[in-house]
DNA sequence: CCTCACAACGCGATATATCGTGTTATCTTT
DNA sequence: AAAGATAACACGATATATCGCGTTGTGAGG
């Protein structure tokens, strides 16, 4: 679906400067690339892996078994090729900080998680639909505990939606306010007081 | 952080059901109970592939390698194992379908706020990205807007990760009591007013 | 009966590797 | 130089396995 932060043959090279810096294993240099990404991109196994292996057949990287961990280590070809190529890595750096900026922004507006929690919801609405077909033909159950279960569970709904209705509400109107650069730090301190003293109240009535 | 769908040694013999409609690999079993759960739950591999390994050892079921496949098919220990807890398997199976319900509700609840904050953010996002071609391309407007524009973004950041704090950690106590059939419908009310009032405080605090 | 050490368990994180798809670069043939 | 085949590549999905943390169940000793 999306487009590859890396372009052709640009992962290539950049796992050559990352091992060009100490011996690293595969998890360790997706964990380094997910770092140097601001934790908003981390390469999958599929792409380190198939990579380290190509590195090694071309003889730029040696590969050694250490217990669970493969450690790969850059061998002089790979530092020649390297100094070869010094000049695209400046650019790879580039490009790479461009797509990192592209796919922060991406996540920042949120939209991912609104169309992962859809397609959630779809596939809970299609499951309850066949079990509340199965609970109007069944038989049944009842016993005060599993009445005063289902009342909590129905409250819990209702709590949360409430939640949800005052999150989205505040939600609205900060970004109303922050549009029109009229968001202070303040104002930010001052929700988080409101914020705690609700808290405090919601737990003072339920007796603690 | 979540509580365990599955409860102590609900897990093993749940896998031990879905092995006696047939053998499978440990992928699949992943996969199987993922639809199940209707794609809102998906056990991890630390979870599956460990108790395959167990229920080996314990000669219910055996392992058969297949490619890089690991085929796992049910003995007949197994299936004495499984006979002699029959009415367990009734009560996991309830005890699941309650887990499934409790994690829809979490995503469904969240997905109205969802929907409603994604047209937002698409549009604040359009807004933006035209913002951006304006600046690059266009004049230089004023800087002290374009700071107070930054400063309320940042503030706007920083509110909205309270008002998530918040919210988490309320859901957290209502699900704890909701648990324990200890969540009242007064509560839920006193859970509204309280919202109300510090939705009232932060506005005042604006100075509306 | 109780408690408290110990085992078993569920789970996310760690770790590795292959496969299939769609895209991009390169070679070949004209 | 253009076009068409082909190789290389990035990536998500598939597939397996171990480790350490926190919780839960259990049994032995008081």
């Amino acid at each position: 679906m999306n487009p590859p932060v890396f372009s052709h043959g640009s992962l290539r090279l950049y796992l050559l400067s990352l091992l060009a810096e100490g011996a690293k294993h595969g998890y360790e240099l997706i964990q380094a690339i997910e770092q140097r990404f601001g934790g908003t991109y981390s390469p999958s196994a599929g792409t380190i892996y198939p990579r380290l292996s190509k590195l090694e057949e071309e003889g730029l990287v040696t590969k050694t078994a250490d217990g669970r961990k493969t450690v790969y280590e850059i061998t002089d070809a790979g530092r020649a090729e390297l100094g070869r190529r010094e000049s695209e890595l400046a650019d790879i750096e580039a490009e790479v900080t461009d797509s990192v900026r592209r796919l922060a922004d991406e996540v920042r507006s949120g939209v991912n998680a609104a169309l992962k929690s859809l397609r959630a919801d779809l596939a809970s609405a299609a499951r309850e639909s066949k079990e509340h077909a199965r609970f109007t033909a069944g038989p049944a159950p009842a016993s005060s505990d599993l009445d005063a279960l289902a009342a909590s569970r129905f409250a819990l709904r209702e709590a949360e939606l409430a939640i949800n209705e005052f999150r989205s509400a505040l939600r609205g109107e900060l970004r109303d306010l922050a549009q029109r650069g009229k968001l202070a730090d303040s104002a930010v301190t001052g929700l988080r007081t409101a914020l705690d003293r609700a808290r405090r109240e919601f737990q003072d009535a339920l007796g603690r």
